[in-house]
DNA sequence: CGCACTATGAGCGTTAGCGTACAGAACTTT
DNA sequence: AAAGTTCTGTACGCTAACGCTCATAGTGCG
């Protein structure tokens, strides 16, 4: 078992050769990531990567009228800023922390050289990049075809595989948030899972009790989500 | 004006260095895309990429009820196949020619070879994936949030860019496809449009009449998603 | 020319989720 | 202990989109 404030916590920072890694460390930082805390705003340039260890972060897109639907999680399985080694430098999205917590980050322009001249983070890197875009793709479909109470059970699914506890800490409002739909929706479908004794809620305080009644409950886009972030990126296994 | 059959009608082609596109042009070879061929098979494995020039081919996701969704649509703009280069091989997605034409294909190991070895083409081929992630993105929020007349406008004019013609041969019945939802609804929906004198519809044949007026009504999302093709392949120009 | 087929249009009742409003419950602060 | 704040639960009317069914209108073919 790591310590909890290792770097190795962050699945991708433990799947680099020693020779990688060694050119990180001197200059990877820890930083908390409190809740809400917003990491990149949409746009912005982005002065640092972050390699999340127990924390969770969320890429959300916000709309003109201020509602926002989030496109993707990331947790200690992955790193927020794809955009400087993809080129782009930005991206329209916004970065917010959806579970407090730590991440360790790094000068984006170190990233970006290492990036450049190595070829196995490249291939690390850009099979997360292609994890990701699966997740992104299940979202759109996810939006259109299923209820809120199977997208509630993928999103507490994602979740729950992103921490190494059965307690998460978090308001449904901040679910609805995310889900990008009505508080009071989120107040209904978690009723009934509390009714189906599948997990037990109380005042930001969620508690998953079975597991594999909510895999059962959840759309199939849990699982191919999960599935492909095991195929392209086995060294890390997320489970 | 270039030929109808030079692959330089592919925007990412054209963008290339002589050095590239001489690898490349010995193999390239075009082939004709019928309307609903299936060029890729959700998890097949890839043999070829595909630069389209006159054909658009949407990627979709098609779930285990039979009901489906597009996540992005490729056109002249683009590649199919991104997966080859990215190192996960396959993807979760069917990839189905949803407006009939050509495209050049390239054996996918000639393409990851040059990928490998000129950092030109990685950056082009990057910046072209980190557009296509926002496209996946945007689709996400535009399916939880917008109306279905607002996404029929959306998905017109990302289809109205990629073609040279402001006429577009597709069914009702194909669109709602594409988008997920019902046939009936694409009917009324393009009913409105035709009644405020934007689009004429007739059997299968849409004309656009009014670009601007489809652009006004259409949410941010397509707005969004141009801007960023435009922002990270300048040398594209898409318009 | 007439027949068959395919695309479109229109009319049901049904439903998931929305917007709004408000009440109770559980923590926090003083 | 009281007051204030933040979460959660409940209710009610509303609307977009659904699923289904059937009618009409182009199009192509024998």
């Amino acid at each position: 078992m790591l310590p909890l404030d290792d770097p190795l916590n962050n699945h991708l920072l433990a799947a680099l050769s020693a020779d990688e890694y060694a050119r990180f460390s001197p200059q990877l930082e820890r930083v908390p990531l409190p809740l809400g805390h917003v990491l990149y705003e949409s746009g912005h340039e982005l002065r640092h990567v972050y390699f999340p260890t127990d924390s969770i972060v969320s890429l959300l897109y916000v709309m003109l009228d201020g509602a926002s639907a989030e496109v993707a999680v990331v947790g200690n399985e992955g790193i927020i800023g794809i955009a400087l080694f993809m080129g782009g430098e930005t991206m329209p999205n916004r970065a917010v922390v959806q579970s407090a917590g730590h991440a360790y980050r790094l000068p984006g322009q170190l990233l970006k050289q290492v990036f450049n001249n190595s070829i196995g983070l490249q291939h690390l890197l850009l099979r997360y990049t292609q994890a990701l875009l699966t997740q992104m793709a299940q979202t759109a479909v996810c939006n259109r075809h299923h209820s809120l109470d199977q997208q509630l059970c993928r999103w507490l699914l994602l979740s729950r595989d992103r921490l190494s506890s059965d307690e998460l800490l978090m308001t449904q409002e901040l679910i609805a948030n995310m889900l990008g739909v009505r508080r009071e929706g989120v107040t209904e479908a978690a009723g009934k899972l509390q009714e189906a004794g599948l997990i037990r809620y109380q005042r930001g305080h969620i508690t998953v009790l079975d597991r594999a009644g909510l895999e059962a409950r959840a759309c199939e886009c849990y699982a191919v989500v999960k599935l492909e972030y095991d195929r392209l990126l086995p060294e890390l296994s997320t489970a």
